[in-house]
DNA sequence: TTCCGATAGTGGGGTCGCAAT
DNA sequence: ATTGCGACCC
DNA sequence: CACTATCGGAA
């Protein structure tokens, strides 16, 4: 942590132009942002009426500033000079994004500091937020809906924001979307004014699946987990190997499955390479 | 009293950029 | 040219 | 990203 303080103040003391910030680490300021809860698993508990329901992207959350577009942390995005002149004034708050399972290409393109614009004409800045707008999120909504319109740019949209009378239909949307390669979907509470922080207002709906794998190796923790678990290495069903180093309590990295044990873990979706993405220990599995 | 939201700190796969090899 | 690492994205 | 562990204030 000390180390990197000292990165940031030696490089915002430098020349460097802002616009090289994004992998180059100049000092910047996070954007206040709305974040999502996951939903409750029983969906029953929801009001559904309540929200409005969108498809969540998987993308990169991008802040337009109205000037500059900035990353969740506060960096500059390397926008190419004619994609940002496309956008609005008007702070707006969405993702950047590709297609449905294309996210490490969007995210490549995104983190390139040098812009390649045969990929910035293929992504899509796809708003559900208009920072700072008065009235509820319906209305924004619908705003966005508009400032979309006006600027008659296929690549900038704002995302479709439906109704849902009851948990089947909702059942039935995340069904739709993640056959077709969707990551989940997002119920943001039409009332709500505009806010910031995590909290119920936003809520996150995504399939998780279960496996199974074998205990390959015990890897080392670091820090406050010297001493204890860090990780385990698994092998799953698919002859696949990767580590699961979260979902473990501290007594449970203390006294980890041993090497042979077959234990249970949860994940959400999968990476391009086909690796189960997100994946957490759940528990040892049953005998 | 319980519970929730914010912080801090661990861990994953994947990507870019940079330094070391 | 390859490898490893930090710092981001998720 | 998911998660654990704390803490203080809201509920």
């Amino acid at each position: 942590m000390r180390k990197r303080v000292f990165v940031q103040a030696l490089l915002a003391a430098s020349c460097w132009p802002e616009a090289v910030a994004l992998s180059g680490g100049a000092s910047a300021e996070a954007p206040a942002l709305l974040l999502a809860k996951s939903a409750p698993g029983n969906l029953n508990r929801l009001q559904l009426g309540d929200y409005l329901v969108s498809e969540k992207l998987d993308g990169v959350r991008a802040f337009w500033t109205g000037q500059a577009l900035l990353t969740r942390k506060g960096l500059r995005i390397a926008a190419p000079a004619w994609f940002t002149a496309k956008l609005p004034a008007t702070p707006l708050d969405g993702e950047l994004w590709l297609a449905r399972g294309q996210f490490e290409a969007a995210s490549a393109t995104v983190r390139r500091q040098q812009p390649i614009d045969e990929e910035w004409q293929r992504l899509n800045f796809m708003l559900f937020e208009l920072p700072g707008a008065p009235g509820s999120f319906a209305q924004r909504a619908a705003r966005l809906a508009s400032l979309a319109a006006e600027q008659r740019w296929a690549n900038l949209q704002a995302v479709a924001q439906i109704r849902v009378g009851s948990a089947a239909e909702l059942r039935a949307r995340l069904d739709q979307v993640v056959r077709f390669g969707g990551e989940g979907l997002v119920l943001h509470r039409a009332d709500a004014i505009y806010s910031t922080g995590r909290s119920e207002v936003l809520l996150k709906l995504k399939p998780e699946d279960d496996e199974e794998a074998e205990v390959l190796a015990q890897l080392p923790g670091a820090g406050r987990l010297a001493g204890l678990l860090g990780a385990l290495l698994v092998r799953n069903r698919e002859g696949q190997e990767f580590k699961l180093g979260s979902g473990f309590s501290e007594a449970q990295r203390a006294d980890p499955p041993a090497v042979g044990a077959t234990v249970v873990y949860r994940f959400r979706g999968l990476t391009a390479k086909g690796l189960p993405r997100f994946a957490t220990f759940v528990r040892v599995a049953e005998l």
